[in-house]
DNA sequence: CACGGAATTCATCATGCGTTGAATTTAGGC
DNA sequence: GCCTAAATTCAACGCATGATGAATTCCGTG
């Protein structure tokens, strides 16, 4: 009871084996970042031979992009963000920011994608673009503010996750959301007033 | 002219190639990763053949780990931060912080720590233990405060470098050091006070 | 000046990687 | 029921990597 060594040629029934290699990708790429993830690792926990992969996506790279595409609607957060009192916006970036990581579907992602910007320019560029053009651009005008206080609130709230999840320091790591809203809201209703 | 094609054995002279391979790996563990940082690109950097890498150091990961120890002692930083009136710790903690990372000798130590932190287990455990044992345990003592808040503190500064000089987003990546301090110190300030 | 040890290079190994092209099997439209 | 297109695997290539062991040259001590 090894493998179960499956002959070539298109499996019966409907497949979904693209998603799945997608769903392969977020795990890997968010538990060992882009180089580590090896596209014949993802292939193994897909159930897949590797050249599948390469069927479906064309190269590692073209993989990344179509796994790491930002899970969450910029448009919808700032929605949410903005929608109330602005002498609580910090409390609101806070919990909403917080909220989206604490969930388990979307943190892989998350993390997959922190991870690659720390790690290769590529990956830097695309978070930096990211955060440029779909939030602070953004925000600056419709708030009025110095592009410099909003990059603060960013760092202050990329910080957090990067004990809380990537480096997993304590009282960080097992710090919940209440508590952390209540420490981070006033800092990021500072930078936030101008 | 292409290579110089050195015959093996001793070079004359005193020999520097240890502290040059020391060198090589700091730049380009900064700047490529761990992963990515390659013994022979090391060795190439360092003008020297792979193998003596090995010679000296045995493994990469004890290259890395004799490259990448922490250049700045953690009793000594704490004596800048905590010495004068404790109502101006948070300035003092960020300009020190701040000078620290711009050094342009040190950054590439930094940035080598930071960025295997934030891609293999190791380096994050590196990185863990030096801020919980280091940073978090002395001065929650010393200061008297919920180990939460300084961990805020940390993720504060954390988020910022990353912004600053890992992804390198405008307007931070050339904010200068006044413009920092002055947004920064505030918050700091709140989270040691308690 | 002989000799042991340190420094240095060379050649080589095994491994894992991304990628490619051909072969095989099924699904779906005519 | 064909026949094209899609899905899937197999086998292999070329490359870069970390590591090893032997060979060569120099330094320092006796």
């Amino acid at each position: 009871m090894t493998a179960p060594a499956r002959r070539p040629g298109r499996r019966p029934g409907p497949s979904s084996s693209r998603d799945d290699i997608l769903a392969a990708a977020r795990v890997l790429f968010g538990e060992r970042g882009y180089d580590k993830a090896s596209i014949r690792a993802i292939a193994r926990e897909a159930g897949v031979d590797p050249a599948l992969v390469h069927h479906f996506f064309g190269s590692k790279e073209e993989l990344f992009a179509s796994a790491m595409e930002f899970p969450v609607d910029p448009a919808v957060f700032l929605g949410q963000v903005m929608a109330g009192p602005r002498s609580q916006i910090g409390e609101r970036l806070a919990r909403t920011f917080l909220r989206i990581w604490s969930d388990p579907r979307l943190r892989p992602q998350f993390v997959g994608i922190f991870r690659s910007a720390a790690t290769t320019e590529q990956g830097a560029a695309l978070l930096r673009e990211f955060v440029t053009r779909a939030i602070l651009a953004r925000v600056a005008e419709a708030l009025g503010l110095p592009p410099l206080n909003l990059a603060a609130a960013a760092s202050q709230m990329l910080g957090v996750v990067m004990l809380k999840y990537i480096v997993q320091v304590e009282p960080m790591a097992s710090a919940t959301e209440d508590e952390l809203v209540a420490l981070l809201a006033p800092t990021l209703q500072r930078y936030l007033e101008g």
